[in-house]
DNA sequence: TTTTTATGAAACCAAATGGTTGCGCATACG
DNA sequence: CGTATGCGCAACCATTTGGTTTCATAAAAA
């Protein structure tokens, strides 16, 4: 029953559920409708995430509003952190990776990036 | 048997290793040491971490070395992208309270917090 | 050559996982 | 009030997972 932090984000639905809610807090349901499953299943992947710190959950009459809560994201920064050597040891050859992955995208978030491996 | 990088790194053995090779490479019976568990247990996780190219195996004689490959771990700082607007908003709340409390305080641990987080 | 040593692969097993179904409990609505 | 809605929980089920055992192969050592 112990779960951390690594073991929610390994499921590929519980991670479209965090950047569902990361962008607008979502109700079960709402989150359901989004995924071609039940509301209970979803529902279980919220208690999952609920238990892992990465999701707030806020009652508002009968309905409960699933915030993304980054605290707990910061521990996976942490564990990357110890690799960053090697990015900067092959970070000539990377570059080229990260310019691909950021070619489309806005020159804030290209920015932010080079600051992670840097 | 479609395995991602988040399932990789799901299992804590397995991101043990991966810190165990990221420092110096090591054969599988090597890290089988480390650990409480037999050689073909390890055996196992480091096929996943190869499948996920986590990992390079380098053949020596009869023993293969398996080498920390960074490459993948960029897709997962991909996918923490998406959520660094929640860490600055966080950031500017910390900061403003580390400078309202800790101004006086070691001015190096802000800093590389600083250089996480930006 | 014969015997260790290092390893991967396959078969098997218990436990965990993701999903469904059915239930009960609040809250809104008529 | 009674009914409908939104939700969590528990039981159950099929699949996956992590581990062990056994076997086969290749390379070093005797």
């Amino acid at each position: 029953m112990k779960r951390d932090v690594f073991q929610a984000i390994a499921d590929p639905t519980r991670r479209t559920i965090l950047a569902l809610i990361a962008s607008q807090a979502m109700t079960p349901n709402a989150l359901a409708e989004q995924f071609g499953t039940t509301r209970q299943a979803v529902s279980k992947h919220i208690k999952i995430l609920a238990e892992c710190q990465l999701v707030k959950q806020e009652k508002v009459g009968r309905e409960i509003y699933c915030h993304f809560d980054p605290t707990k994201m910061v521990e996976i920064l942490q564990w990357l952190d110890q690799f960053k050597k090697h990015w900067e040891n092959r970070f000539n050859q990377l570059e080229h990776v990260l310019i691909n992955l950021n070619s489309n995208e806005d020159e804030n978030k290209n920015k932010s990036f080079n600051g992670f491996l840097r």
